[in-house]
DNA sequence: TGCGGGGTGGTACTGAGTACCGTACGCTCG
DNA sequence: CGAGCGTACGGTACTCAGTACCACCCCGCA
């Protein structure tokens, strides 16, 4: 990255937290980098990419890795739970310039807004890959998001937490490979078990579906507790945990 | 709503169909109206809002529905499908001109991103509504984001077909209640199994978790698919549709 | 010495958004 | 009826982000 980048960016940084972000204007920032209102919006394209630097550039890395998946049903969850660590991981190298980005995005609406609206790109991502695994559609993928959905919002509650200091490092990692597996887990309970009698229409043909999420135990102490299950009508049974 | 503003979202909505949004100025959409700049700015906030009107008036309206789930387990999907429910006819009161602003929004990356950020509010409202639900704590409450974000995204996903006509209103409505459905029942799995044993460290102890989508078949015919099932020992069994 | 290209500063412009003021219309109260 | 009053409107002037364009300077190179 240039040197002036550099400079400005440090300069942008230094103002937003002492004037605040609407407070400080682009030629005050040039001024106190010492160059031209030119040279800003040259190395930036905006006041606000100020901020974002470098996101292009992760995005990219993460599709590069999605984009390694075959339609393996093993190599899905992998591949994406891979893919997270690799954002997570950026951030954590960013350090306290991630935490003084965060300072502002919790403050400022505008910014707020455009690091939710780059999230979406993040979505796309996953969705795109993972579609493959679900086997679905363009434009009727609705597990293919919900679960690329699922893994940006652990992904991302796990970094928020980082980012206010709630976990150290590697407390992130952990974290996050906790959240993962517990959104993986529930969620590829949905991949294979719709992927047939989903048309529209066909309402009355669906029976009764039965997923098991985790092995270990026997079909013996399962049993009670779906009988109890299958008893009671209740469109959402309650789960029974053995 | 005062007829100054219909006129200037109509003489706006004309103009951006006609010209594009970026084409557009204030002052152009202020003259078709037959009004001033400041009258425009008066009745909408900025260039963004003529397209996003009653949009808070929406969120109230979800919010309030939110607002009356109580800590009944069973509650919660059914307030939270109803609160979606909300929002996905309010679109289809609008009909075309619901259409009209997916046809900007789906264009202009500005509009697009206001359009996501948006969403965000929804997550939180949802999210909000059912940590009462999972029983866990603000800012440590990931089942209850996931959960939030699902909905959102199931329902999103419907009306995003609506709005390209790929589904009809009543399409629409079954379309979100199969969503629903699906996204519940697969989420709310992870709900009580994860209430106890979720601190850090507390990895081994997960067990079988059997979950019933829809009631409708008899334990018999249930059976084999259950044991088989069991018996692979893969973290993520293929679920058994019966 | 002449020449071309990249990084830079400066100037001028457009357009969104804000602040403020004067004014016209409609209302109620005396 | 007229005086006051609040509200909606139009107009002006300003700030600031973002764009376009040009002149410059420094550097390597022939």
């Amino acid at each position: 990255m240039p040197e002036t980048a550099a400079r400005l960016r440090e300069a942008a940084y230094a103002l937003f937290e002492q004037q605040g972000y609407a407070a400080t204007t682009v030629d005050q920032i040039a001024a106190r980098a010492g160059v031209g209102r030119s040279t800003f919006f040259r190395a930036f394209g905006s006041k606000e990419d100020v901020i974002f630097p470098d996101h292009d550039a992760l995005v990219a890395r993460v599709a590069a890795r999605l984009a390694t998946l075959g339609s393996d049903p093993g190599a899905a969850p992998i591949g994406a739970t891979e893919a997270a660590r690799i954002v997570l991981e950026h951030y954590l190298a960013e350090g306290d310039l991630a935490r003084a980005r965060y300072r502002l995005t919790a403050t400022v609406p505008t910014l707020r807004d455009r690091e939710v609206s780059s999230t979406t790109g993040y979505r796309r991502l996953f969705r795109d890959a993972l579609r493959t695994w679900t086997g679905e559609d363009p434009g009727d993928d609705l597990r293919a998001e919900v679960i690329a959905g699922s893994i940006v919002t652990a992904h991302n509650h796990v970094l928020r937490r980082w980012l206010r200091e709630d976990l150290d490092d590697a407390g992130a990692r952990a974290a996050l490979d906790r959240a993962l597996g517990l959104v993986l887990a529930s969620v590829s309970a949905a991949v294979p078990s719709a992927a047939e009698g989903a048309g529209p229409g066909s309402e009355g043909e669906d029976g009764t579906t039965v997923v098991v999420l985790r092995s270990g135990a026997t079909i013996e102490q399962v049993l009670p507790h779906l009988r109890e299950a299958l008893a009671t009508d209740r469109p959402h049974g309650r789960p029974s945990p053995a």
